[in-house]
DNA sequence: TCAGCGTAATAGCCTATGGCTATCAGTCTC
DNA sequence: GAGACTGATAGCCATAGGCTATTACGCTGA
């Protein structure tokens, strides 16, 4: 059995009359005929009751119709939905981020991908760095944003990345601080200090960037509490809890219970980098990796 | 397209192989790139990437396949389906009776049919005798149960008919009544007693069949109270409230508080009739006449 | 490193079959 | 009863689906 037989009997079905159905067929009526004879030979069923003069469905004819028509449609609608695929406006990106926090400077990029690609799953999941370079490899995630990726250096195979951001780094002190007599701060300066971590949605990543940092330059820091939300971390300084550090882009508001003090270590930056496959099928994602290109100049300026 | 397109595909999708797949399909390797070519071009997408040496789906392969399966099993379905319906496996039977009393004298044969069709859904309305041979004519009843079809005496074209049951009518009538005492009773004999009807789930057929019973010898009755069971009619007689009839068939249990009285009228019958469109084409439909023609003598032998 | 196997693609032939025209055999209508 | 419908039948033709032979390229292993 073959489509071709399928359309056939739902255009006789449909016409009830052989002579019109292949007029609407653009088909000789014998063609028909014939047609439609070896498909109900092929299933064993009488699917037209004909007496000479008028054409109508058995029962089998009935319900085949249904079934040919809901087959028919479907066909129509796997290929539709083949060719939206394969032009990216349908299937899903799967984008995993080292902490809620950095999806800040994600909207622009997402909203234009949303208006342009509305009917593409997108999902956003938090994991931490080598998590997300191994989903990246083992196909679960299709695109990553991560601080540092460790490929910086060695420039690390099978990854292709982009930097979306890089900016100084500030800490955060208490006014009546000795440290904020200091003309000029290093991170080093801070080996003492009790650093205030974010916990965004129980994400670690604030926390673990600063360890890293502050591994970076040869110390182990002390971790004191932790805030719910980022417009929590000033009060806490203020308070006199401890400091912290932050991307420059994040400062907050001036405000007198607080100083923000850019860090003069030369190689200390805050960086964001998008990483995933190169050479990936997904459209998706290339779709997403073109519009994020045209982004990146507007983030850059908030460097 | 034709399903052949679908089932190659599938068949690649599977093995992730051509040489393997047009193995199984019975068919040259060239034949099969061929036609996958053929689908690709049709649709205007690349379902599978394949580097020299290794096939693999595209996103848009991806989902094509999860579509085409789902097809071809329809397809499969269609096929099943239709002929299950060519046999009488499945469809519908649609039973329309006068009163649903008269039901009482099919469930044997319900249940044989249940036991051979257990797919064919039976449905079972109750309508008055005109709306039955209104509803046979234009398809929608397959069978009906009637007392007395009105074709009896002229023979009427167009419908086919078998007698399920015929037996004498009797009266219940309350003991204390003075009719009680005579030996021989007619229906005459009632003209001016109150007739009983049972109202079983809101149904006249009961009331109706008295009334043209006793239109028959010539009178009009007078009714009563109704019961909403029929088991409610031998207390309503004998607590007085008139007198009633059923067919011999329905006697209850012997008791003082009511007395059964067969009526001498020689023609009065009660009789059952099925009714049905000769040569319908409905399958469920023949293979209960089929199934009813076996269970008549059972029926025949309870007048 | 290169031979050998295995992959899919290409080229070109052949025939099975889907489609055609011409015709027939009935029905219904006027 | 003539004519205009209907669908079925017969038989021819050409498209295209299938075949074999071959090519082009990778991977594997001695």
């Amino acid at each position: 059995m073959e489509l071709r037989h399928l359309r056939y009997f739902a255009a006789v079905a449909q016409a009830l009359s052989f002579t019109r159905a292949a007029a609407s067929l653009r088909l000789a009526q014998p063609s028909l005929s014939k047609q439609i004879r070896n498909l109900e030979d092929e299933i064993g069923v009488r699917l037209f009751d004909r007496d000479r003069n008028h054409v109508s469905l058995t029962d089998a004819g009935t319900v085949f119709f249904d079934e040919a028509k809901r087959l028919l449609d479907g066909v129509e609608d796997a290929v539709k939905l083949a060719r939206a695929t394969a032009e990216g406006k349908t299937g899903k990106l799967r984008i995993a981020a080292i902490s809620p926090l950095t999806l800040s400077f994600l909207p622009a990029s997402l909203v234009h991908f949303r208006q342009k690609y509305p009917d593409v799953h997108v999902s956003i999941f938090e994991r931490i760095g080598s998590d997300i370079l191994a989903g990246l490899k083992e196909g679960t995630i299709d695109l990553g944003i991560v601080f540092h990726p460790g490929f910086r250096k060695g420039r690390r195979p099978g990854f292709a990345s982009k930097r979306l951001l890089q900016c100084p780094v500030v800490a955060i002190i208490n006014p009546s601080h000795p440290l904020a007599e200091k003309q000029s701060l290093s991170l080093r300066d801070l080996k003492n200090e009790t650093f205030l971590p974010i916990r965004f949605t129980g994400s670690n990543g604030h926390r673990d960037w600063m360890e890293s940092l502050a591994r970076s330059v040869g110390f182990k820091p002390r971790f004191g509490q932790d805030t719910e939300t980022p417009d929590g971390l000033p009060g806490m300084v203020a308070a006199g809890y401890g400091v912290s550090l932050v991307a420059k882009v994040y400062e907050w508001p001036a405000s007198p219970a607080y100083l923000f003090r850019t860090l003069s270590d030369p190689d200390l930056k805050f960086e964001l980098h998008a990483v995933w496959i190169p050479g990936s099928t997904s459209i998706p994602l290339n779709n997403f990796l073109e519009i994020l290109g045209g982004d990146i100049h507007a983030l850059q300026n908030r460097e």
